[in-house]
DNA sequence: TTATCTGCAAAGAATTTGCGGGAGG
DNA sequence: CCTCCCGCAAATTCTTTGCAGATAA
């Protein structure tokens, strides 16, 4: 044991859902629980490894994958080749992305209405909605 | 020169664009336009290796990403880690996706009252909307 | 000819896995 | 001990590239 870490959202869900919290599993938690900037898995390697240099990049990966598993974390497709992630917020935090084209800047943003018309959709063709995952891509708007 | 193959719509739109088209585009292009499936790159490859066995993967990367720039393709994540493909519609048919969660099934849909709401989404965070991509996952209601 | 395009095979990048050693019951 | 976890390095998978010949203008 190295030193006690403050407890990473990302690890109450994992305890609730009975994910067994390692060493490792809860640096990585606590990397991408306050990450603001949807890292890829090699930015979270390269975090938690500077927090504790026992953490390599295949335990990375096999930690993100548990996590997806379980759902207390979420891939996000941002374009590019690489699979970038964030914390799955709660239900009622669950946002959407606005990537700026022109400065690579993402927005976070939630729409009441967007969701419930994403829900009325998904109705109207037979299926309850689940999960959803939605990119918009734009340009500032000069003034 | 094989055959002439009829012109897709992806071919149509390379000519507007000025983009050349040559005898493996050609055939990837209607690969593409006809597939109903949104395949990924190495099911462009074999069914358009079919049609004509000159045709490389490395050509399919190469025109995949050519008329990815040139807008006349899009890509889309469904999950999973290789990059899937479709058409670009017009802008009046652009749609987008409901995966069924049990059996992998992609609904495409269109909803004038989603696509405006995004457009206004957008602009109330400062910026002009100029791509979206969304997919909701859901399952079928039993009835 | 001159520029562009292709196939092939090799290189790269991202992600996964086999294996033997470790940590914690 | 027993089980699950981890680091390391090798293996896979997907995609890109260098090169020399083929094609087309």
């Amino acid at each position: 044991m190295v030193k006690k870490l403050t407890i990473s959202r990302i690890e109450e869900l994992c305890a609730q859902k009975g994910v067994k919290i390692t060493h490792q599993r809860s640096v990585i938690a606590k990397v991408i629980s306050e990450a603001t900037d949807h890292p890829d898995a090699n930015k979270v390697f390269m975090r938690a490894n500077k927090i504790d240099n026992r953490i390599s990049l295949a335990t990375v990966y096999r930690t993100i994958k548990l996590f997806e598993e379980n759902n207390v974390l979420s891939r996000i497709d941002l374009g590019g080749n690489r699979a970038r992630y964030e914390e799955l917020s709660e239900e009622h935090n669950k946002h959407d992305h606005l990537i700026d084209l022109d400065t690579g800047e993402i927005i976070e943003f939630f729409d009441e209405d967007l969701e419930k018309l994403k829900k009325r959709v998904a109705e109207k063709l037979g299926y309850k909605l689940i999960d959803h995952k939605m990119e918009l891509f734009g340009k500032k708007k000069s003034k």
